[in-house]
DNA sequence: CTGAAAGCGCTAACAT
DNA sequence: ATGTTAGCGCTTTCAG
């Protein structure tokens, strides 16, 4: 059987309270105890146990992870940095995935508040969350992440989605492209954030674009490839053709450049094509694709620190907090000598 | 306050005892009880308190998933297929990662297992797994995933690593290739059995290659991308280069490629390539990539099944699986018309 | 500064 | 077939 509490307390001649009181770092008591404890604890490497912490009301020690979707890399990143951090602190993280599902999300929800999770890290894939509460997750306080929602009031993290889109269609209009399209996503924050920063910089650059340039698609993180593929092709079709395209994500950008490869064009050439997401294989690519990079690492560890600043106190402010996108341009979107 | 045993007690004028009982399959109640409880907890929608289950020495409703490398494809489709899983038997998955670091995986370990999962889920990074007792893992019962270890009396759920190794090589020499090399990893179980493989596959032709064909390589799971391009330089160095190479994964063998491709040699004609894991990546490289698919999903599933047996029965016999893999056959090894 | 009493929600072992 | 007693390891009041 494992240390206890009691354990500590008996060897002592102290009461079990003391000894609780200083692993939580109470303060009414002396610094001679104390250090006693402390010691004591450490020579028998005491790990509390969790499962009775957490049945008094204590905090259980665990923060559940709710994602649409492990296998894209955005999220298997995002958790294997919180993860990283969650272990320098002894903290465990349970792990749900919502396949994409409101129905399942809702579920998941409700079965990691009911075991006590001391905070939520949820990429929310519901069009939604004003009934946030309403799901009973307070008073378990919540990290959103990815995904924003207006009128929401929790801590989040995420992109500049806007600069996002702003970044891509700027080079693309930078290497001389002039009829540049967007194959994006729908009713998703990084989606509407990705388009108005490509519209921003359309308009800026003085341009007026045919609406058909734009391909709102459903469903474009599961359906990547095909999704591109299709959206490429349809522009492709146009009286006017675009010169170029930045696709929401890195597997959309290979659909669409394999439509453009297909029709016996070529990229970047005919049309140059610049993703986002800047994953592994970006580079190695028939052409090495030019893409966003999300510095997803980063946005791990600040969801991380957040959650942990939330464990302690649930009412700590809801910050947000948005990182800066980064261009990565590879042969793909490369019209001029030297970039 | 969410509902409690007591709650369903009260209403039904029973002792708590006898719902816990209808809950846990208890065979001493009454039928006319029993579907009064049941109904009950239907209708107040009761969820068992898992903390005071634990706590009171039941189980906890939790499994915990190791792995090195959340990253890796193969392991962020293998903890999703098994979250689907267990998710369809409202069983948590707590998730935790070792670096590849024994020192980590150690740690986490005895973590898990202090928590009080059901189950532990293992893709371990050690050298040796005979003091898996000492770690203090029993009496939870254990899943090894991927790499085996010998001696360990455990339930194990893998590919046939031989069989994989066999596949791409014989593969190779039937494209006529009558050099084939091998870049492989070290010391693990799929690392030793896909070398085998290849060792059988050349016997088995009849050949007798240089022992400097076969590369094996630490790191090979992280560093993929550098040391595929650097054992591969290191063979077209050779006095008689190889002319097709079977790389452990798929990033060594875009890095192989590369190599390749930089020496100012073509893929098949000059080198011939196949890797293994088959990611989505692979159709879409500079040479769409011949892959040894690992039927990763079914794998996880496979486990999980294992899981939940063990969680019910910790003294079920520990079964040992090999799934069969699959060649993908694509142009960076297909060498003749048609295949 | 320290401790005693009570209880979190559940289950084991033993009655009845 | 059902209930009683006791306790899992910890934390919260509140009293000393």
């Amino acid at each position: 059987m494992a240390v206890r509490l009691k354990d500590i307390a008996q060897d002592l001649g102290v009461s079990t309270i003391t000894v609780s009181k200083v692993l939580r770092g109470g303060t009414d008591i002396s610094e001679a105890t104390r250090e006693r404890v402390l010691r004591r604890v450490q020579e028998l490497n005491y790990r509390p146990n969790m499962l009775a912490r957490g049945l008094a009301g204590g905090p259980t020690g665990t923060m559940g992870l709710l994602v649409p979707d492990l296998v894209q890399p955005f999220f298997a990143e995002f958790a294997k940095a919180l993860s990283s951090l969650l272990r320098e602190h002894d903290l465990a993280l349970i792990l749900a995935s919502s396949e994409e599902d409101p129905a399942i999300e809702e579920r998941e929800i409700r079965a990691l508040v009911h075991r006590g999770v001391d905070v939520l890290l949820l990429a929310s894939c519901r069009e939604s969350l004003l009934d946030l509460p309403a799901l009973g997750v307070a008073p378990t306080p919540c990290v959103l992440f990815d995904r924003s929602f207006r009128g929401v009031d929790a801590a989040f993290v995420g992109l500049d989605e806007v600069e996002v889109g702003r970044l891509a269609t700027n080079h693309l209009l930078e290497q001389g492209c002039t009829r540049v399209a967007h194959i994006g996503g729908k009713a998703t924050s990084p989606a509407v954030g990705r388009l108005e920063g490509y519209c921003q910089a359309v308009r800026q650059h003085g341009l007026v674009l045919p609406a058909a340039y734009v391909h709102s698609c459903g469903h474009v993180e599961e359906g990547g490839f095909d999704t591109g593929f299709e959206a490429m092709q349809a522009l492709l079709a146009l009286p006017v053709p675009p010169d170029a395209v930045f696709c929401y994500n890195d597997m959309t950008a290979v659909g669409a450049m394999e439509a453009v490869l297909r029709a016996g064009l070529r990229v970047p050439e005919d049309v140059a094509v610049v993703g986002c997401g800047n994953f592994r294989f970006a580079e190695y690519l028939r052409r090495p694709l030019s893409s966003i990079d999300q510095n997803v690492a980063e946005l791990g560890r600040i969801a991380g620190t957040m959650a942990l600043a939330l464990a302690v106190d649930a009412q700590a402010p809801a910050r947000q907090v948005l990182l800066q996108p980064r261009l990565i341009a590879r042969a793909s979107s490369l019209r001029r000598e030297r970039g």
